[in-house]
DNA sequence: CCTTTTAGTTCAGTGTACTGAAATATCAGG
DNA sequence: CCTGATATTTCAGTACACTGAACTAAAAGG
């Protein structure tokens, strides 16, 4: 059981890098945009806050997201200075697509009590994993062979 | 439920990222890693293949994951030119210790029954995860903003 | 208004992981 | 042995994301 945990982790972690790759986005600005898909719009300074990256990272961040047509940048009305970064549903869905139309395949096999039961352990794995991330990025400092990455919240 | 799967993956890359800074390795580092965890000892120029990337980068990677106490090079006694890499278990079991046992409890919480229930959606999740990485990295081929990156199979 | 603060971009400099080629060491075959 | 092939390392060069500082623009407050 741990191995299939392991498993589905590399599993994981092997999708998100294919489509970074395929969107020429990093890892870390997959992070942002997860970020502003959770908390909706934000500025570019609460992006830099939020990731820990300066506020000049934050702008080649944002542009590649632009490029890749996965986030767009809006001039917040109330003050012209900030610019407002939001999500694009759109190519990241058509991306996506494929994995959403397989797992809903998936999911569809089971009954919805076991829907039900299957929806409750990933909610408490996805609660353990922010647990032991917080326990390896708080307690521990980063061993430095490499610049400090950013590594915050997500 | 597709909710649920997009903060499992995030949460499963951020702890993965969080390891990787901790005991800096990058992602290619940790994903050899998790080849020669899978596939058992092998050699760097198996790795080079297997990972998309010439020997010199493997050099690296393997440098990486042994400063890290991750990996350990041992020499081939049938053929001394050629180096097996394999895992070393101890510090990446350390680090994942706290998950596992908090994985454990997690798990402790479920009848067999639910637990056998859980592991299938797991394994098939896993397959589907498969599936599309390879319709990822296949079918289209990468938007080239930056260099070529390593994003082969794991 | 005029000054000060705030938001974001631009830009030069830096660190790192990669490629490709040269160097080193070992094996395999006549 | 000696030659050619193979495995890995070393090394120079390159690309890129980041930092920190200068710059532009807009708000805020006397």
């Amino acid at each position: 059981m741990s191995d299939l945990g392991r498993e589905l982790s590399t599993a994981v972690v092997a999708f998100h890098e294919a489509v970074g790759a395929h969107l020429g986005v990093t890892a870390v600005d997959q992070r942002a945009l997860a970020l502003i898909g959770r908390h909706g719009p934000m500025t570019a300074g609460d992006l830099a806050k939020r990731i820990n990256l300066t506020p000049g990272a934050v702008t080649g961040v944002v542009d590649r997201l632009e490029r890749a047509g996965l986030a767009r940048r809006h001039p917040d009305p109330a003050d012209r200075r900030r610019v407002l970064v939001t999500a694009v549903g759109g190519v990241l869905g058509d991306l996506f697509s494929g994995l959403n139309a397989a797992m809903g395949e998936l999911t569809a096999r089971y009954t919805p009590e076991q829907q039900q039961l299957i929806a409750d352990w990933v909610t408490r794995t996805v609660e353990v994993l922010h647990e032991q991330t917080a326990r390896l990025t708080t307690r521990h400092q980063p061993r430095r062979n490499r610049p400090p990455r950013a590594n915050d919240e997500v």
